[in-house]
DNA sequence: AACACGTGGAA
DNA sequence: TTTCCAAGTGT
């Protein structure tokens, strides 16, 4: 047998202990962020569903904020279970994809109403709660409850596709990744009295937040920094030299640009709003009025669908559209804007609001730029 | 299973 | 400029 031979005949009898490597790494190089304990510490459940909630398919950066917002004003999840919905969601505004907000604050009433305040500490508990689903269960009740499970998120899928070369597409793939992912988890810990399944004490938490801070400072979705991987010795996509491809995906198809017309109509000093239907998109946010959106559509005749502002005698239409993009479609917005007689009524469903508290109003930030765009903020 | 659901930043 | 995408969930 020659050496090299042994050297191989050796690793395989005796793999990288990956979980090692990983939490050893992530000892070192862990994240400082809002919502993590220090090292060692029990994270606050509470502090660590709103951020889980919040960086759902957002970036660290833009969540930042809004979690230092939000737990400045309600510090426990009782604090937030008694809060408005209304206040909810225009604390939220800007952050996007507002269902969230509004499946926040009914699992914040849950947690008051149904478990005393005190968040359920299994994963199935978890699971059970608006809001929460097979990604964000597993995340509370790992780092938050030290329950020996992997979360997978968009961090792990690529980083193991990558460490095991997965060339399936997602989402066909997403069995087979979170089988891989749960083999980096760590062992349970020595000393643990009997323990029901998935109840022994580990690293669990620590090895998910390694994972992910791996994928998202090293493991990258471009460029990957191999070089810096503690797993770069036993990385299937690495030793093909295609580790960039995954993970493989189906292509996304894009959505047609879809007009319409939003109408800036002030009263003096206020602006006439409207709240938008519960379900759907921006659900519940606040809006100007305004036509239909459609694929297709010239905005022509989008006065002609706004009879509730018939009434209205003097329209001006601003030059240029305002342009948005949302996950599924791009949409262009005219501005038709109009100033109105002092003691004219809102029509029925709308409301004027001050202009000077439009700040503090639950608009997405498609309607700030129509608002901004109409009014020359 | 596939699609709806926001936004802003990076390359 | 265009494309991709960032700690997914609900239906």
């Amino acid at each position: 047998m020659t050496s090299s031979t042994a050297a191989k005949t050796r690793r395989r009898e005796a793999p990288a202990d990956r979980p090692a490597l990983l939490l050893a790494w992530y000892d070192r190089h862990r994240r400082r962020l809002p919502w993590r304990a220090a090292a060692g510490e029990r994270a606050d459940p509470y502090r660590v569903w709103l951020s889980e909630i919040m960086l759902q398919q957002t970036t660290v950066k833009a969540v930042g904020p809004y979690f230092e917002k939000f737990t400045s004003r309600w510090p426990d999840v009782s604090a937030l279970g008694r809060a408005s919905l209304d206040d909810v969601l225009r604390m939220w505004a800007g952050l996007g994809y507002y269902s969230r907000a509004r499946n926040l604050h009914a699992c914040a009433v849950a947690v008051l109403n149904d478990h005393g305040g005190i968040f359920p500490d299994t994963e199935d508990g978890l699971r059970a709660l608006p809001g929460i689903g097979p990604y964000t269960a597993a995340a509370i009740a790992a780092i938050a409850f030290d329950r020996r499970t992997m979360p997978v998120d968009g961090n792990i899928e690529r980083v193991v596709t990558r460490l095991y070369a997965i060339g399936e597409p997602l989402p066909q793939s997403k069995p087979r990744i979170q089988q891989m992912a749960a083999t980096l988890l760590g062992p349970s810990r020595a000393g643990d009295e009997k323990s029901r399944a998935g109840d022994e004490k580990s690293r669990a938490g620590d090895s998910a937040q390694a994972l992910m801070d791996l994928g998202a400072t090293i493991c990258t979705p471009k460029k990957p920094a191999c070089s810096l991987c503690p797993l770069n010795e036993d990385c299937a996509g690495r030793a093909r030299g295609d580790q960039e491809t995954f993970p493989r995906k189906a292509p996304k198809k894009n959505g047609m640009l879809r007009r319409g017309a939003a109408f800036v109509v002030t009263r003096g000093n206020e602006l006439l709003v409207r709240s938008r239907p519960e379900k759907g998109l921006l659900g519940g946010m606040t809006e100007v009025p305004g036509s239909e959106w459609r694929a297709g559509q010239q905005d022509k005749a989008a006065l002609a669908q706004a009879p509730e502002l018939k009434a209205v005698a003097r329209w001006h239409r601003k030059a240029g559209v305002v342009s948005h993009v949302f996950t599924h479609f791009p949409l262009e917005l005219v501005v038709y804007t109009a100033n109105v007689a002092a003691r004219t009524r809102a029509p029925d469903g709308m409301r004027w609001v001050a202009v000077a508290t439009l700040a503090g109003e639950a608009f997405p930030n498609l309607m700030r730029k129509v608002i901004a765009h109409g009014l020359d903020l």
